[in-house]
DNA sequence: TTGTAGGCGTTATCAC
DNA sequence: GTGATAACGCCTACAA
């Protein structure tokens, strides 16, 4: 009996005699082996079947956020031919300042993994990425900046923000609030100072779009994109003026901004016009239906998919830019006189 | 430059003094080092830090059903303290029948993982499951029987459904369908014949609790859970006959079931009644809620995560059955005489 | 505190 | 068609 038979009997990789394999078989049995240890072949291998996706939040988000369901639903297709599972990471903030990852959490670089997929871009997140492409994964990102050579699938966000403030200009609003998704890693709740830098990009960048057309609109950090969220800082604003209108950078935020102005006792669109971002349906909204930009949130995954198919594959992959649509609901209206 | 030194050195197991730590990093940078391999690491310490979660579906069905959403949400909140990603695996169908996997695709026995949770337990998932476990993987399973020792986290299915039906009966119903989850891994779309053996659990036992009350109700499966699906199999349905009511197996098959009776120019629940079970938000529902079971999916989902985690940690894990509870909605009323 | 040796379980390569 | 052998890259004793 040989080790190598026995590989061999169990990857089906070259013929074997129907003799050997049954013996092969019987003496796994005895021995209690269940066949190849995978840690082992990925070693050997250099091939773990295991493609990383790496939140910058609490992975709860990734099945709540219906932006992010339809972006992992586009992934999961196109990453199902290339034949690999998707591992659900998380860019823990916890580990900041620590040399290396003394933490137990499987990260970036701590993870068998085959590629990465990263959902938004922070700093740590970079500096990470270079060690992963070193060891020859391919790396994509969503929504962020990766660097120079790093393929890119993301929006037209300023474009598409810029056209959403547009539409409440031509309203007759001057008095405008953003309220923003996290600028940053560290995720304060609160306004965003002037000095400020905001290193998340969609955040950035969307709201320098609303910025091109109401350039002194203060804006409002919210700590993640949901409903809850979007209620806290609405009562955050509103305690600290009217606005005439509020530009929230994705829809639950929107939402949660519209309840908080319904507490207030204002009406929407009536006494405030409210934004939202994405396009998703969002529960329990009726019977507003937001004025809000649509993006192709499944598309997006697929893209990401099919690019790390191709490097993975040798290929070269190509950044990709989506166009978002405008939708008019009825939350934005004219203000009043 | 010694190999342990820089091993102690990236680890920070053992106290190194300054002047070597930065010899070591020195030279890492020179070499292009990017700390310590992964797949190799995984095979030495033999943990990988990923724990696997099996579903019996195309991933995509994770990502856009409401029930298990919410229960991955709560399982990544409770694996979240282990320190360990979660990867998507797929029970893949088509491996059916081949010796050992000459498929690529990763699935639980070629996928390096720390313990598993299996969504349902199919005959082929529960042969794995032993392969898993020689290794001395832990395995926690959801709704299904993955064989006398593995921790199984489940609802009180048969009770619940035949709290459903005794509703239907007490209204004055006695024509009654069961549109089912699918029956097996086959998933045949079709009525459910006397003698076809069920092998999905949740089916079988809803069925039974169903047929407790309706002993001769016809049943009619459906692909998987879906709005979609539920609207072929209810076109299906009245095309064959005209029942007074319809018990779907969830809340997306009888939102899918109530826009076929639509269709056929029936009313809800005067022509027709027709329960769900889940109790999750349906999208574009309105004016309906349904009547339906409410289970506690998130729970569910962190009870296996800490399950997991008990397991991993040496500790014993108990099973655990939850509990639904009836909510009334206006999809069910007294048939007409 | 640092260096050395051995093995984790595979699989690829080669000889037979 | 089968068997021996050498890495894959790391970690952990143990010895210096």
């Amino acid at each position: 009996m040989s080790v190598s038979t026995a590989s061999v009997v169990f990857s089906g990789k070259t013929p074997v005699s129907d003799a050997t394999r049954s013996r092969v078989l019987a003496a796994a049995a005895t021995l209690g082996y269940t066949g190849p240890d995978p840690r082992a072949a990925s070693l050997r291998r250099g091939r773990s079947g295991i493609v990383g996706v790496v939140f910058q939040d609490h992975l709860g988000r990734v099945f709540l956020d219906p932006v992010v369901t339809h972006m992992m639903d586009g992934l999961a297709d196109a990453v199902a031919p290339l034949g690999a599972g998707l591992l659900l990471l998380r860019d823990d903030p916890s580990e900041l300042g620590q040399q290396h990852g003394t933490s137990s959490d499987p990260s970036l670089t701590t993870a068998p993994i085959d590629a990465a997929v990263l959902i938004g871009c922070s700093g740590r997140m970079r500096d990470q990425r270079a060690g992963v492409e070193a060891r020859g994964s391919p790396v994509v990102v969503i929504e962020g900046d990766g660097g120079p050579h790093v393929p890119r699938i993301d929006l037209d966000n300023h474009e598409a923000q810029r056209t959403v403030a547009q539409h409440l200009r031509s309203l007759g609003h001057t008095d405008v609030v953003v309220l923003t998704l996290p600028p940053d890693a560290v995720r304060t709740f609160g306004w965003i100072r002037e000095d400020q830098e905001i290193t998340t990009d969609v955040t950035r960048v969307r709201l320098g779009g609303a910025r091109e057309v109401f350039p002194d609109a203060p804006a409002f950090a919210a700590e993640s994109s949901s409903i809850d969220q979007g209620l806290a800082a609405g009562r955050a604003i509103l305690a600290a003026g009217r606005p005439t209108a509020v530009i929230a950078q994705s829809d639950l935020l929107a939402a949660g901004m519209i309840r908080a102005a319904e507490e207030a006792g204002l009406r929407v669109p009536e006494d405030i016009s409210v934004t939202g971002f994405d396009g998703v349906v969002v529960d329990g909204l009726e019977p507003y239906e937001l004025t809000t930009m649509v993006q192709p949130a499944t598309d997006k995954g697929r893209a990401a998919g099919e690019a790390v198919a191709a490097r993975l594959d040798g290929r070269d992959a190509p950044s990709f830019r989506f166009t978002c649509t405008f939708r008019a609901g009825n939350t934005a209206a004219a203000p009043r006189a």
